[in-house]
DNA sequence: CATGAATGAGGCTTCATTCAT
DNA sequence: AATGAATGAAGCCTCATTCAT
């Protein structure tokens, strides 16, 4: 039997989770079937539940999974920069940019995953508490500098921006006219509403 | 044989709707069995197609009927305040009193309503559109009276608003301890942010 | 309450008759609805079941009475004609136009009734013996005169010719282009054949 | 674990037709259940669907497949007849033969096909025809040898007799009593009476 | 580890029939 | 007699999951 998968090889977790995005993001999570996912990560439908123990279990392992790697990404980028409203800047941009390259997945992360129930109900959101306690550091940090509010509670700031952050993209990512919607724009004006809005005015 | 129906002629249709309301937001629009609404509305599970084509037809006129109270409600609102930047706030303010006074219906428009391929993808929610222009309108006339930054996209800043508006309400309703979480703060809190970030400073 | 209905009265079991055979001819029996009946007899739908007792006693009752009528008809004719060869000719003929003139009630008749599971299991359908009852008076009588052939078993003689003009009556039905398929030659066809082979031949 | 399977591995698909032959012959299409099919066959409703497209495809399969095994049957019996009038008789003999042999299969063919919708609507059915080109060749090779009547049209014939052979067999089908009906007495009248219509008469 | 044929529970929907008016 | 809104039983079909190979 020679190598006939055209991946190496153990990599079969991985393709089934970037067949799981794909399709997943292609037909919503309810529509999507774990025999379509198999076949765009070519393997048999049972080979799923080699790796994972059901279907809701791949949704959630794709956030695991994903975010852990978003916030490595987000993190490092941010750690070049200084300033609390340039890091602040820099995140927001960050997350357009991700959203930009990887609109399946946002997609996944934005939309379908919000039709598990267990992640409505039950889960507890680790990974996204993780991504967003980037914002609250920047933030605190910024207050402790005096250069941010100090009457802004970074909890509901995080939930604001983050929210506005996921609708954006979900418009963006809905829009059938994107040229008429560039991100760039997007990013510099959420950056200089949440900015003036959480920035001490020189008075 | 006694009055034992609670509302005599409470016309099925609306006890229907009020009824998948309430499964839809406990269980999530997916998990939400045709039967559960029937039972709730005290109806046999075929009355239901007397009134609704199928079941995403249900959820469709949920969003067209709740949406299209909601406007009436919320522009009578505004137009007893002056000022734009009143409006605004108080646009906020009425966001969150209704998902307070409705979490049920907040939730279904909120989450659930996602779930429905056909909203997501072929669906022109104009009435979340005709909500939105309440924003828009308030916006404009703000610039146009020189209160709000000239600067500012009303269309980007309408999804900025409402994310930070739906995100809010939403963890807001999954948040266990709702009393950590109080809404009048947060109403004072987005306020505060979105206000500055799109007020002219005075320098 | 004036008179409103088109035609004067007690007729809405005829009336219900009648659109019965018209939906059920144009959808087949099983998927011609109640209601369809009902709204092309003008009609309530409960009202049919203050003449039938249900839907297969409505198909039963297609039969038995539109049978009864069509053998009258065809003994009057036939009574006209002397002789059992001219008769054979006479009775082939008038089912041929009997089709013709009534396709919807032929398609009824021969295919739709066989639909019904009571028809087949344990009606005994004593109209079409009645009806097939003509040619066999008419065999009979050409045997005893000697016209023809006494080899010939009436009872599987009936059925060969009943069944030859149902099939030719389907086809003809069905058929989209009975230009092609003109009933009069299918009769001189039919009775060509069946006669001589009926005939005695004389040698 | 003994063998428990009556055949080990006769294909499921085949288990499938035969079990749907069986159920609809007893109960007919429409009243034929899926699960009783299933039942029969000994596997899973579902597996059924790995088979065929819904239930009016197992129908349709039914009657190509069956159908063509038919014609291949008859045209080899055929074949080692010669003579018109003799292949004639032959194939009046082997259709009642089958009938007699496949009592449900002959009921699935002969009657329950015709409730499918698609059957009478849309589908053509090249495989009756193709039966029925026998005859028409059988007759087009007597009509050029001189044994058949050149006014005969092939077309008509075909049809009527395959009526009265249709019929015929569904009355034996149907009879309770089927000793006061025996087949070979049936061939015999048919094949005469439809032999003598068609044959030249030497006068 | 991998396969994929087989399973079977369960839901949406239809529509004949009923019954309060 | 007539209505037609309401009923609810029942079936086709899907698809996540299993398991023999």
């Amino acid at each position: 039997m020679a190598q006939l998968s055209p991946q190496p090889k153990a990599d079969k977790r991985i393709r089934i989770i970037n067949a799981a995005v794909d399709v997943i993001a292609e037909k919503g999570y309810h529509y999507a079937r774990i025999s379509d996912i198999a076949k765009r990560a070519a393997v048999a439908d049972g080979t799923i539940y080699l790796y994972f123990k059901n279907k809701e279990a791949i949704l959630l392992s794709i956030f695991e999974e994903k975010m852990t790697d978003l916030i490595v990404l987000v993190r490092a980028e941010i750690s070049n920069i200084s300033g609390p409203k340039e890091q602040l800047m820099g995140f927001i941009h960050q997350h357009f940019l991700l959203v930009q390259e990887n609109p399946a997945l946002a997609r996944v992360l934005q939309i379908e995953l919000r039709q598990s129930s267990r992640f409505i109900h039950d889960y507890r959101p680790e990974s996204l508490w993780a991504y967003l306690r980037i914002v609250v550091e920047i933030i605190e940090a910024g207050q402790k500098e005096g250069v941010f509010r100090r009457d802004i509670d970074p909890f509901i700031f995080q939930w604001s921006l983050f929210g506005a952050l996921d609708e954006l993209s979900v418009q963006w990512i809905l829009s059938k006219k994107r040229e008429r919607f560039p991100l760039e724009q997007v990013v510099h004006q959420v950056s200089s509403v949440f900015l003036s809005g959480l920035t001490i005015t020189q008075e």
